[in-house]
This record gives structure tokens, sequence and C-alpha cells, in this order.
DNA sequence: AAAAAAC
């Protein structure tokens, strides 16, 4: 349990849905779902937008955090339902906008099972797929649009949506959307919506671009801000692995098979490493399948679902699979290659270890990430201890490691999968670097500047492209 | 640097 679990729980009594308020209707459909306790973001975010007020949320999907909002807006929207009296034809009222096709499609299941009973209507809108059916579900009319932007405006274009009336706005991982250079859309987006409308904005970072942005969108927001849930949580280990680069697919194979892993995200830089990684791993008889942009929408789609379901037992895939995705009790990621920030090491490894289970987070690293290495863990503010991984089969023969020390037996994963121990894996051949225990991961000041503004000093959010959406900004319309 | 997203 997070120490940001355990502050709500002493600051707010133990609630229950029952005590929101909300409607019978979506009660049934939360304990279909088996919730009955909400987390603590929808203690804070639920009664806030139900009072119709806007706000800026910081939070990552795996907190609870699309029921936080889901709920709410189906609460608000019951009396817009289609029921027998009302005409078959109706505008959409909320609309919620992700970063990426996956995300939407999934925020859809969630909004689709909690509206299960309310005759709300949803649909789900997002590019790489035929635009027929999504038209013919659009036509018939729904409350509640989840969409990438591309593809939402796309159908605006061809007259098969209408904007006009929808007065609840969710911005899901808006930072992520900045990255993307979705300002342009979500502009044009905003240009559509009523003036007078409920603003729900959602990101994982504060950063100056982010408060711009909400400056011009939201309209006395109230903030909540949940704590980097995954980074810090003591239910995820942390292992980094210190690999020679040619022996990086190797050691990911070694991992795989010396724990018998049946479910394990493995995230590269690029696309083509992706496929490379994939094929290597399926030569070693590792059932592998990679997800990333320049596959179709179907084969991504069929990829996540294989995985989901346990046909596959890698899946190989850059970050377009970073963010929000959930994928029920993920034991394991891997990073093959460190991201390119550090921001995004914590969306990866904040895959695993979901609504409180415990998860492995392993990432190789060589020479050449040392740098990188140091952002992250300034960053989440704790020390990685590095190991170096030896012991299998990789391209530089096995005498030319220095000693090696088997770490005795008891460690690793029970079967029950609750951790016995700190270290993830215990039959692998392991030499302790530095002073450190390397099993624990202890918690550290950096040295320089002032922790709490790590993120806004980093060179992340120097970059270029943000002056273009800085600039951009400037031409966003004004409450 | 790379990736993501409409056709």
């Amino acid at each position: 349990m997070s120490d940001n679990q355990k502050m709500a729980d002493k600051a707010v009594p133990v609630l229950r849905f029952e005590d929101f308020g909300l409607a019978e209707k979506i009660l049934r459909a939360l304990n279909d779902q088996g919730y009955t306790s909400p987390t603590p973001i929808q203690q804070q975010a639920i009664p806030v937008v139900l009072q119709g007020r806007d706000v800026m949320g910081a939070a990552q999907t795996g907190t609870g955090k699309t029921a936080g909002f889901s709920l709410p807006v189906i609460q608000v929207l019951l009396p817009t339902a289609n029921t027998s009296m009302s005409p078959a034809r109706h505008p959409v009222r909320a609309l919620i906008l992700t970063p990426t096709r996956e995300l939407a499609d999934q925020v859809a299941d969630n909004v689709r099972n909690y509206a299960h009973y309310t005759g709300l209507r949803s649909a789900v809108v997002f590019g790489g797929v035929d635009m027929a059916a999504q038209t013919t579900a659009l036509r018939a009319g729904v409350e509640i649009l989840i969409a990438t932007p591309g593809r939402l405006l796309d159908h605006v274009q061809q007259k098969s949506v209408n904007l006009s009336q929808t007065s609840i706005l969710i911005m899901d991982e808006a930072d992520r959307m900045l990255d993307m250079g979705f300002l342009p859309d979500l502009q044009r987006i905003i240009n559509l919506l009523p003036q007078k409308r409920q603003n729900l904005m959602f990101s994982a970072t504060f950063s100056p671009e982010i408060k711009k942005l909400a400056a011009t969108i939201l309209n006395n927001p109230v903030t909540i801000e949940v704590a980097r849930s995954n980074a810090t949580a003591d239910n995820v280990s942390q292992a980094v692995y210190q690999v020679d680069e040619a022996d990086k697919s190797g050691a990911v194979a070694h991992i795989i098979q010396s724990q018998n892993l049946k479910q394990v995200l493995v995230f590269t830089n690029t696309r083509i490493g992706a496929s490379r990684l994939t094929r290597l791993l399926e030569k070693k008889g590792i059932r592998s399948t990679a997800i990333h942009g320049d596959k179709t929408q179907p084969e991504r789609m069929a990829a996540l679902e294989a995985f989901k379901q346990g046909e596959i037992d890698a899946l190989v895939a850059t970050d377009v699979a970073a963010r929000g995705l959930d994928i029920a009790e993920l034991p394991c990621v891997i990073n093959y290659d460190l991201p390119f920030t550090a921001e995004d090491y914590v969306h990866r490894i904040g895959r695993t270890g979901r609504a409180g289970a415990s998860g492995d987070a392993i990432s190789l690293y060589s020479a050449k990430d040392e740098r990188s290495l140091a952002d992250i863990e300034k960053l989440i503010k704790r020390k990685l201890p590095r190991t170096s991984l030896t012991g299998f089969d990789g391209k530089k023969s096995f005498s030319e490691r220095s000693v090696q020390r088997q770490r005795e037996g008891g460690h690793g994963m029970t079967s029950s999968g609750k951790r016995s121990d700190r270290s993830p894996y215990k039959s692998v051949v392991l030499e302790r670097k530095g002073k450190h225990d390397p099993w624990f991961d202890k918690p550290y000041e950096p040295s320089s500047s002032s922790s709490a503004e790590v993120k806004e000093d980093s060179k992340s959010v120097e970059k270029s492209p943000k002056k273009k959406v800085a600039a951009l900004l400037g031409g966003l319309p004004k409450k």
C-alpha cells in the first residue's frame, strides 16, 4: 500500500460508492465489476465532478482515474439517457479524448461497463480502422463519446457527429497529447463545443505547458493530485541489470525462460527494434508479438488481446503501450531499452503492480545509458542498484565475464505471486556492483537542486517542440 | 534521438 493510500485512508473515513449518492443502476454495474470501495482519486474526484466543477487532475490510470471521472459523468448524464419516452437521436453530451487508440478503446470498455444499466449509449472512434461502423454508431446517437483527436475531426468533417451540445469535456493523458502535437486538433475540437461546459483535464505532470493549457481551457478548476503511485510504490520492485548492448536480447530471453515468465511486457525504443526483438524471442521458443505504430490497427488490437488472453508470453512494445494501458495482473515489465525520458520510465513500469498487486520492473542498461539512468533516479528520487547479469547465452562468451556470485535460494516470487524477497529472479547469476545492497531501493535525495522541482529543471521540458506548443497555446480561445 | 496520431 502506498503512503498516499495510507494518508487517504486516514483522512477520509472508509467510503463506499453508495456514499456518493450514485444511482442504483451505476452501483449495480460497479457491483458486477466487483468494485466496492473507491480509491483515493475516486474519493476526491467523484464529489467534485458531481458538483459540476472543472478539474485539473494529476493521476495515472491504475489509480482508478477512469472510474473517477466516468462514474460522476454517467450520474450527471442520467436524465439524458435513452428511454422509450425520448427520441432516438441524441447529441453527444460528454467527450473523452485520449492520445492513443488502445487507450481510447480501453476507456470505452470501462465506460460501457459502468453505464451498462443506465440506458446511456457510448461509442469509441479512433483511426486505423474502418469508419463505417463508427459512423453508424454515431448516427444512431450516443451520449458519451470516446475518441482520439484525428479520427474525431474526420467524423466532424463528414458531419456524422455534432458536438454543439457536448457540455462535458474530458482530456485524458493531456500531457501526452501535447507531446504528440495534438494541440491544434484540441483547439479545433474545443472550438466546436459550447462555451459553457465542464472540463476535466488529467495529466501525469504539471509542466509549464500543461499549466498554460489548463489556464486557457479550465474554469476555476479544483486541483486533484494523487501522488505518482507506481514508480515509488512499494509493490513494484525495480531492478537494473548491466548488459552489453549486443547481449540484450539474449538477456531478455534468459530472464523470461529462467523464470518461466508467462506474461511480460517488453519495451523497446524503436518500432524496428520491437519487431527485431520479437523475432529473436520467437526463435528461442518464446511466444511473442510486437505492438507498435508500423503495425496495422487490427494487428495491434489482436496483439493486445492475445497478450491479455495469455496466448503469448511476451508483448514487445514501443511507447505506444507505455501509458494508461491496463493489463490485469501484469507481473513483469522489462525495459530492453531505457526510455528517452525519465517520465516514460515511470509510465512504462506503471503497467505492472496495478491495483495493489505486486510487480517487477527490470531494466537493461549498457554503458551508454548512465545518463538516462541518472535522470530516472533523479525523477523517482530513488537509487536503482546496478547489477550485472551474466550466465546466459550472450554473444560475449561466458568466460570473458568477471566473477559471478550465485545468489542463495529462497528468493523471488512465491507461487501465489507475493514477493518473499526483494530479489525478483533467484536463478539469475548476479554480481554486486558498488557498496549498496542491490536488493533494496533506498530512497535518496538528489544532491543538486530542490527535489520538489526535479522535473521542472530537467532537460526534457526544455526542448524546442515545447516552444511551439507555447506559441500555439496563445491561439486557444480564451474563456 | 523516438514514438504517437486522419485519410
